[in-house]
DNA sequence: CGAAACAGGATTGTATACGAAAATGTGTGA
DNA sequence: TCACACATTTTCGTATACAATCCTGTTTCG
């Protein structure tokens, strides 16, 4: 899709490859980052390598422990709940903003872009079909023309990315192609209003496919690994 | 009010003190902010320095130009309409959250920090002034007890700052407090449905208390300083 | 045998040194 | 006198060195 032009050996590119490693499922959370052994594979400096970690720990994706070093974030339940209430203050409104902008070059992106998730649940790279299928509503805020909300949607969306690896029940392959598709439709019919509440109850859905009730269903620490 | 409790020589308690001199307008937009500058004044080295100026940067709050170092952000018009129109999306709903599970420390909180918007009004001191009014819409975030949300509001609140430095055009006094006070009053009631509708129409009052037709009405880059 | 103390190794935190780029200042030639 | 080229200076970008901290494995003592 939209494949970073970014230089290699930036701060920029390096949080770019690790969020992408994240938002793919590469990287669990949890995972240890550790400075010289990241420096060693992007043949940098840790200089680098600590800038990279620090911008993403700004975004929630990384957390730094103090003299501990960089791991990536396990978002709790309550986090997660945050997450996606942002998320729906945010997102079905931009939809709409999105839908009332809408060109004919934004309905053959998102079309391409669908194409895209189909194509990668289709070769079970599911790790792609996830970043893929965030990818589509930070698309959405670009054709609202929105740089801010756009700004804070995708780092939200890294972060559900975080929080479907933790609390993701629903072992059935990503069902949210129907829901893509039907945002589609709204948008190229120019329906506002459905693009909005389809983009909520989108959210909802979401939100519901979790378990949020119990504490992480993930490895964690290894101390909740096995039983406190 | 809420005086960082952050212990000084880290990044952290610089960007925060950074943060604050542009909140309060001692740092106008478009300053230089040199780096070996700042590590003198506050006794680090620049590594430190850097990363607050970094994570400064992530919140848009300043500049980053390569090889010619950091700059107090300048928002554009564009910018400007956007923050408001995130503000919008989030800030309404939020304010209602916060009636929902409105505590009696929390009035008690909120009715302090207006008083405080009072004195530093009434002592004329409106660099504060400003500062105090924009915490007022972080301190109900968090009363709504949405820390991710709060980030959000956080960061648009300051970024607001820069906006009103440089678009503001009445020199009316700040005219906020009447609005603090009729939402504290919905706080009180517990009316969270006007307490949605006041923060919906407070908003809409800043923005068009602002000039957003022309350019920075300010300073600039110098070059705009002096009729180009 | 178990627990606490200690030493070794590994990793992060901070400062500093050095190279690179840009801005500024100076001098020369038309 | 003005413009252009060159030298100087300042400031930033990156790497590296060293100190501080934490973790781990061992030893020692009760």
């Amino acid at each position: 899709m939209n494949d970073m032009l970014l230089t290699p050996g930036t701060a920029e590119y390096v949080a770019a490859e690790i969020e992408r490693a994240i938002h793919e499922h590469r990287l669990p959370p949890g995972s240890k980052l550790g400075e010289d052994e990241l420096a060693e594979v992007y043949g940098i400096s840790r200089t680098i390598v600590r800038a990279a970690l620090q911008g993403l720990s700004h975004r929630h994706l990384v957390e730094l422990k103090r003299n501990r070093g960089a791991f990536v974030a396990q978002p709790t339940v309550r986090e997660a709940r945050e997450v996606f209430e942002a998320r729906a203050l945010l997102e079905p409104r931009t939809a709409r903003s999105a839908c009332e902008r809408m060109t004919p070059e934004g309905l053959a992106l998102l079309r391409a872009h669908i194409e895209a998730e189909h194509a990668a649940v289709h070769a079970g790279e599911s790790g792609r079909a996830v970043y893929l299928s965030g990818q589509f509503h930070v698309e959405i805020a670009r054709i609202a023309d929105q740089a801010t909300i756009e700004a804070f949607i995708s780092e939200l969306v890294s972060r559900s990315a975080l929080i479907i690896a933790l609390y993701w029940q629903r072992r059935a392959a990503l069902c949210e192609s129907h829901a893509h598709h039907a945002l589609m439709s709204a948008f190229e019919t120019g329906d506002a209003d459905m693009a909005e509440d389809l983009m909520k109850s989108h959210l909802l859905d979401l939100v519901t496919s979790l378990d949020l009730r119990n504490r992480a269903s993930f490895p964690g620490t290894l101390r909740e690994a096995l039983g406190q």
